[in-house]
DNA sequence: CCCATAATGTTTATAATTAAAGTATATTAC
DNA sequence: GTAATATACTTTAATTATAAACATTATGGG
């Protein structure tokens, strides 16, 4: 596997190599374990601070961003990167509690429209500022270069996978 | 709300400047998306070729890189950074499929030390070196030297959030 | 029109997950 | 030594999550 970089060794340096999987690993691990953190720090400040979980913070914020906050069922469960059946059971809790309501699409009868309510928007905008701050918080020790490089990176491996999903999906 | 040139005018003259809520939020939805993709091909496969879960490979690995393949459910409960009664529940159902043994600790009785079986280390083993392929070619888009700055900027975000959390569970 | 196939969402059964309360044991202060 | 406190783990109730099977509706080809 590593025969290739003799070949190259001028273009290489090294630099531009293949990386293998143990780097990866690595790599993958730190990512793991960052997201891990934030996440565990951010789902708690939700529930204690203003009794809102995780799972429906995204979900909402989904909603949020779209212009017309609006979406339907399969793009919701696309986004969350959760199955279909874990939205129609988080929508039946948001609905019951008056957060977003179902709508019909005119056009496709199978499909359900999701759309944010007055009250969940309101109540979404107060949350969200605040776990704006909480994330500020929590990389405020990386520098701008810092974070410009991480999101060029992070862009790259996002286009990276997705074209790598959407392959594996049409095998 | 600053316009963006402006902001980046800032960024250009103070390269190691201070960054934003904006700046952070961005960084954490690619790290958010680029987690949920990866794990969402992993568990997929690891069910479908493996017939494990992801929790509980998770779980499985913990333990496998302990020189001893030991480690008591407080620990566990703390790398896995899941609560301690998920961890009860998975060792319930791993020491069930005879994938790990609970043993007592003799030093303290409250202790409970799971140990990988040997049916647990041997299984491990195989679906291990699978999952380091699979992030291998997850990440194969990505040089060298963009793996060693992403290694070396989460290893600084990872610690700074670990002093956080300490500071955080002082309180 | 009719059939095969695809797409959308729900249901079902089960697993994973949390927060909070509870139990048992250990440690510390006095 | 005893009481207060802390630690380790489990239990409980509710939520979140998955995969697979299902029902309904749409679409495309004959």
């Amino acid at each position: 596997m590593k025969a290739q970089s003799q070949t190259s060794d001028v273009v290489a340096n090294v630099s531009r190599g293949r990386i293998g999987n143990k780097s990866a690993l690595r790599a993958w691990l730190r990512l793991w374990s960052c997201v891990g953190s934030v996440e565990r720090v951010v789902r708690t400040r939700l529930y204690s601070d203003h009794g809102m979980t995780l799972p429906r913070f995204d979900y909402l914020s989904q909603l949020y961003r779209q212009p017309d906050r609006r979406m339907n069922m399969t793009e919701l469960s696309r986004r969350l990167m959760v199955s279909g059946g874990n939205v129609t059971g988080l929508t039946d809790r948001l609905v019951a509690d008056g957060l977003v309501k179902r709508e019909q699409d005119p056009s496709d009868r199978r499909v359900q429209i999701i759309a944010l309510s007055d009250y969940g928007y309101e109540r979404f905008t107060q949350v969200a500022h605040e776990h704006e701050k909480w994330i500020g918080e929590l990389f405020e020790d990386l520098n701008s270069d810092q974070v410009r490089v991480l999101n060029q990176t992070l862009g790259q491996l996002k286009t990276s996978l997705e074209e790598k999903l959407n392959e594996q999906q049409e095998e």
